[in-house]
RNA sequence: GGGCUUGUAGCUCAGUUGGUUAGAGCACUGUGCUGAUAACGCAGGGGUCACAGGUUCGAAUCCUGUCAAGCCCA
């Protein structure tokens, strides 16, 4: 009846046949087809680039992805499992130029626009092949062949009309952004490319005198290390809570007063005598008013006066910070909030502009010394050195690099920043920390979204401005722009240099519509997938409306600014709700000795080779019980393979224990009856537990609390039900009580086999095809089809589940007491104490005493505490195990 | 520099509203058992609960600070 069980277990071999199975009879697609019409549950897929090979971590995020999908299948709903591919950025652009040779922008440009696209596009796709049996082969169930692709025209389209939503709403804006810039290659830097620059430099560092207005005898003290950059100077910065001094010294013969912070007296005058007049916080600062270092250029906004930022330290210098908002992001940022003017003094090729009149055309360092001297004889100067510090150069050609303002395209997130931080509040996160925390913090100082990227490979930004008038339109459809240049566009690829080349006639100049050169940030492309993927509102709508929001998406830590936020900036923005509604946030995976898992520190494990010897499941079960999914973890081959030993093999032998007795014995009927026997009765009870607790984890996104159990029970059901049920299943007559131990431990597995179904697909198809199927045609397909197990209530029993923990327990004692005694744990005794923990115990082992006097009464209850193969009630049992006598 | 998280046995992790002598599994040693089992049972060694203060009758747990690691930001 049942298909024989080899006890010795091949996993990989096991797992081949299994997913041999599903494509042959495309389980999948029935999963997803059956359900038609049930209610909706929604998983996003965050897109993958998949220009590199995926690793482990790839597969600890696709593992979590696939969990609730196949326990919200089994629990009746439909689940369209969307795949997608993130496929513009730099990270592809820096593959291409690698494989080019190229080291800057200038190269790309010469090399053709297109050509260069042409071969991003093919570079997204490298590794596809390898995702793709990744994926299959750990089960994560996705449809790939429907996946969505950001780079085709329909993705951007969607994404071009969420921008022209923005704009409308007047949320899309020009401003400045500050970035590191290299004068010589005339390009601005990103992040990693600074990283790789950065060396010893001495500087300039000097203390400057800036008099109030009203009051010339007293001065801000305030400190720079770049003396080019008070000619832009429109404010002092000062922290609100520090404590700051107006002291007084003797200048050549006259008095003079300086504000500065008060722990920094010391550090600043050393021996000098300074008389402290009066002490007060920063926040009394704000406002006050100073004359001006320079006057070449002229503002048309208030300026020269004190503000407050949180970002002034007193670790060095005066506790007071110039501030030159394009020279600085911190600056840029001051100069936003209070709407103070932006000199820009410098031209792109790091000289003065001719404003800057003794200086102009001078590059900025070398006016250093110049400047110093200027403010020397004007007796601003307080003191002058010099400073070494670490400090970012070119990577190319290691010209100091300038923090430099450019022109650059925002979203105003910061306008909608209080309803970003409210939607948040109602996301179920896991763990429950990030949503006030690294994501909640990072929400209450919400900055606009810089969005414009100079590059190539991306999003175009759909902005034309005219080459005249400046008059700007965002175009939110190719249709429309079809319509503004009157002809049909609709076949254009809408990636540079395509898109450049499509200018119209200005309606308010007559000039020139020409389109920004920029693109858009890449995780705007992905925060815009619940919209994109669908091509709505071009297309779609039903679908959309139906796939929004999600229920559930899973990614890593680093994905709070990046997905997380993306994708729930661009909803709050254009729909006002929220775009997920549950989230598990992964933490990253070190190495077995904690460290970082990298490509030089060459201690990358390839999740092939763990699932060439381990399996998929030993895996997947490993990363979902080994720790709680938002920590870290450590990981190696090793620890993936204890759980063969310590879970997957207990499991396949009680199974195999139960397949090779049943086939002689040939059973009739397996559903579970009432039974009298209370090693049934027990088990059955921490069964339907299991249920319980397991179902109520899931539908907390509880990982660990929905598998853990499992192995626990697992071990039980081997060591306690088993091992102390064998005699009834070796017994020759076929009797009820046979019957009921051999229905009983058939509902155990068959209800794990759904139990684990989520966490270990193929084992628990396994076990289903051949405790299910081949003794029931008319039973769902595949595990993955079946009903998800209902919790019977009256089979629950605390009371006995304690007495069974009380059994246990007065077994170990026995068998540590006789090991003392040095008695066998064969050998009858005549007599068992132990020292009991509470009245209920007392009386539980009380009946036991009586529960073995009579013979009949012996035979008719079988043993449930004893633990060899005596065959003893169980008061006998513990007692005989005991050997010592415990006074109780 | 800031935010968040983590720190408990050699390793992976539990430890509830503060409450007896801080636990489990693996690994190690000894021993017992073994016709479902790659096992299993029992015992043993192994702990400054990162460190230092504080609150409390009582702290792994609450508070403050320090250190270390990780991530994100600057």
């Amino acid at each position: 009846m049942f298909k024989p069980v080899n006890p010795k277990l091949d996993v990989p071999a096991m797992e081949d046949n299994v997913l041999k199975m599903w494509k042959k009879q495309n389980i999948f697609g029935k999963t997803v087809e059956q359900r038609k019409g049930r209610p909706e549950y929604v998983f996003y897929e965050g897109p993958p680039t998949a220009n590199g090979k995926p690793g482990v971590h790839h597969v600890l995020a696709r593992a979590f992805k696939d969990m609730f999908p196949r326990y919200k299948i089994m629990r009746g709903y439909h689940v369209s499992r969307r795949g997608g591919w993130d496929t513009h950025g730099l990270p592809v652009e820096i593959e291409v130029e690698k494989q080019l040779g190229f080291t800057n922008k200038q190269q790309i440009e010469e090399y053709g626009i297109d050509r260069f696209n042409e071969l991003c596009k093919k570079s997204v796709f490298t590794y596809i092949q390898d995702w793709e049996r990744l994926t299959e082969r750990i089960a994560f169930w996705v449809d790939l062949e429907e996946a969505y692709v950001t780079y085709t025209n329909d993705y951007i389209e969607s994404v071009w009309w969420i921008l022209k939503n923005f704009w409308d709403k007047d949320l899309l804006f020009k401003g400045y952004k500050v970035v590191p810039y290299c004068p010589r290659c005339g390009t601005p830097l990103s992040d990693h490319e600074v990283a790789l620059g950065y060396d010893d430099a001495t500087d300039p560092s000097i203390f400057v005198r800036m008099p109030l207005v009203g009051k010339p005898d007293t001065s801000l003290l305030v400190w720079t290390t770049t003396p080019w950059t008070p000619p832009a100077n429109v404010a002092v910065a000062a922290h609100p809570d520090v404590d700051y001094v107006t002291v007084e010294r003797d200048n050549n013969g006259t008095k003079e007063k300086l504000i500065l912070a008060k722990n920094l007296v010391e550090k600043i005058f050393k021996d000098e005598e300074v008389k402290v007049l009066e002490t007060f916080k920063g926040k009394k600062l704000k406002g006050v008013r100073y004359q001006p270092l320079f006057t070449f250029m002229t503002v048309d906004k208030p300026a020269y006066y004190v503000v407050l930022g949180d970002f002034v330290t007193t670790e060095d210098g005066s506790g007071l910070v110039h501030q030159a908002p394009a020279f600085g992001a911190e600056d840029m940022e001051m100069a936003k909030q209070y709407d103070l003017p932006i000199l820009l003094t410098v031209q792109p090729d790091g000289t003065f502009v001719a404003e800057i009149k003794p200086w102009r055309g001078v590059f900025v360092k070398d006016a250093d010394p110049q400047i110093v001297k200027d403010l020397d004889a004007r007796g601003l100067l307080f003191r002058a050195g010099t400073l070494v510090h670490t400090y970012p150069f070119c990577w190319r050609c290691h010209t100091p690099l300038l923090y430099y303002a450019r022109e650059s395209w925002y979203i105003r997130t910061s306008a909608k920043r209080d309803r970003l931080v409210e939607l948040n509040k109602t996301i179920n996160w896991v763990p429950d920390h990030i949503r006030n925390g690294r994501f909640g913090n990072w929400l209450e100082n919400n900055i606009d979204w810089s969005l414009s990227r100079e590059r190539y490979w991306g999003t175009p930004l759909p902005v034309w401005e005219c080459d005249d008038c400046k008059h700007r339109e965002c175009i939110g459809s190719v249709k429309e722009l079809s319509e503004k240049t009157g002809k049909d566009l609709s076949e254009l690829d809408l990636h540079r240099p395509h898109v450049d080349n499509v200018f119209w006639k200005c309606e308010q100049c007559g000039g020139k519509m020409t389109r920004v050169k920029d693109l858009i940030d890449v995780w705007f492309d992905s925060g815009a997938m619940p919209y994109a993927q669908w091509h709505y509102p071009f297309e779609n709508q039903d679908k959309f409306e139906a796939q929004y929001p999600a229920d559930y998406i899973c990614e890593a830590v680093d994905q709070t600014r990046g997905w997380f936020y993306s994708l729930h900036a661009i909803s709050t923005l254009l729909n006002d709700k929220v775009s997920f509604k549950n989230v598990i946030c992964l933490g990253h995976i070190q190495d077995a000795e904690g460290r970082k898992m990298s490509k030089s520190l060459g201690n990358i494990v390839q999740p092939w080779d763990v699932i060439n010897e381990h399996g998929a499941d030993a895996l997947r079960w490993y990363l979902y019980t080994a720790s709680p999914p938002g920590q870290e973890r450590r990981f190696s081959s090793d620890l993936v393979g204890e759980v063969i030993r310590s879970f997957t093999l207990t499991l396949w032998n009680v199974y195999s224990f139960f397949v090779t007795y049943a086939n002689l014995d040939k059973p009739q009927g397996l559903t579970v009856t009432a039974t009298t026997n209370e090693l049934d009765r027990w088990l059955l009870s921490e069964l339907n537990v299991l249920v319980r607790d397991v179902t109520k984890a899931y539908d907390e996104y509880d990982v660990t609390n929905a598998t853990r159990p499992v192995e626990k029970f697992v071990e039980n059901l081997s060591t306690w039900y088993v091992r102390r049920s064998r005699r009834r299943f070796w017994k020759n007559e076929s009797g009820a009580d046979k019957q009921a131990a051999y229905s009983t431990l058939y509902t155990a597995l068959t209800t794990v086999a759904k139990l684990i179904a989520p966490a270990m697909p193929y084992m628990a198809e396994e076990l289903y095809q051949n405790l299910v199927r081949s003794v029931d045609e008319t039973a769902p397909e595949s595990v993955h089809l079946a009903e998800w197990p209902q919790v019977m209530e009256e089979f629950i029993d605390q009371a006995l589940n304690r007495e069974m923990e009380l059994v246990m327990k007065l077994v170990s004692l026995g068998h540590s007491a006789r090991q003392k005694a040095n008695r066998k744990v064969r050998q009858p005794l005549a007599e068992a104490a132990f020292s009991v923990g509470n009245p209920a115990e007392r009386k539980r082992l009380d009946e036991e005493r009586g529960c073995h006097r009579g013979r009949t009464e012996r035979e008719k209850s079988p043993p449930i505490g004893c633990l060899h193969r005596g065959g003893l009630a169980r008061g006998q049992a513990a007692a005989q195990a005991a050997g010592t006598k415990i006074r109780q």
